[in-house]
DNA sequence: TTTAATGCAAATACTTTGCAGGAAA
DNA sequence: TTTCCTGCAAAGTATTTGCATTAAA
């Protein structure tokens, strides 16, 4: 049952390691790949079960799929043009794996984002 | 537009403080009282304004809405049972706004939540 | 009367599934 | 052939919106 498809494991890639199902299939599209929305879902689906991938959800409830080991990062996001910066977690790093063991959890991941108005808007 | 229905709240308590928009409107029918899922979404929408409430996110992507007490705070949640804990944002609340003035971003606020699997699962 | 609340129905958006055609083994 | 991969179309689920009706002020 291998369908990781490696055309959408090296999009994801090149996305940032960071995307959800829909902007992998735009992205491919507009790169004249020829794939179908149901096969994304599905190769993105296989890598969760094969953990190269960790799925994350964005405030709107879409799912996002994040390269596990990949650079990790976080997003400064601007609610005026959308305008994306990708950012170091630093201290949140280690702020989540403290709580996380202070509270017995374990297998651990975490988001973080920051949004606002950028310099332009 | 004080669309904050109290029959929305009162139920939303009574479910333990931590439901979604669905199961809010199933509660409300198994108990006989007549509403539509329209006015629970919007007045948990309301709640969410006035910061009543504040929403999270299930695994599904569901969005839970959850009575909280008003303070900042973040969340540490269970991937298997749901089970959530109130935690600080500690150095989480620097790091962000010491990114957000880096980058000459304004009016900022940020997400951050940390998941995993509690003791017990 | 003027304003706001309500809820049905339709629209949206993301995601999954049924199924048939095609590629690979 | 047999098994897996693809992707269109349809179904499913959560959520939002248009609009006409109703209740409240």
């Amino acid at each position: 049952m291998s369908r990781s498809n490696p055309r959408v494991l090296n999009t994801l890639e090149r996305a940032g390691g960071f995307a959800s199902a829909q902007e992998v299939y735009r992205l491919m599209q507009r790169e004249g790949e020829s794939i179908g929305l149901t096969t994304v879902y599905r190769a993105l689906q296989s890598l969760v079960n094969d953990k190269i991938v960790d799925v994350l959800r964005r405030d709107d409830g879409e799912a996002i799929y994040r390269l596990c080991g990949g650079a990790h990062h976080h997003h400064l996001v601007c609610k005026g043009c959308g305008d994306t910066v990708e950012i170091e977690g630093g201290s949140v790093e280690k702020w989540a794996t403290g709580i996380a063991q202070e509270h017995g959890f374990r297998d651990v991941g975490h988001t973080a984002e920051i949004f606002g108005l950028c310099a332009k808007c």
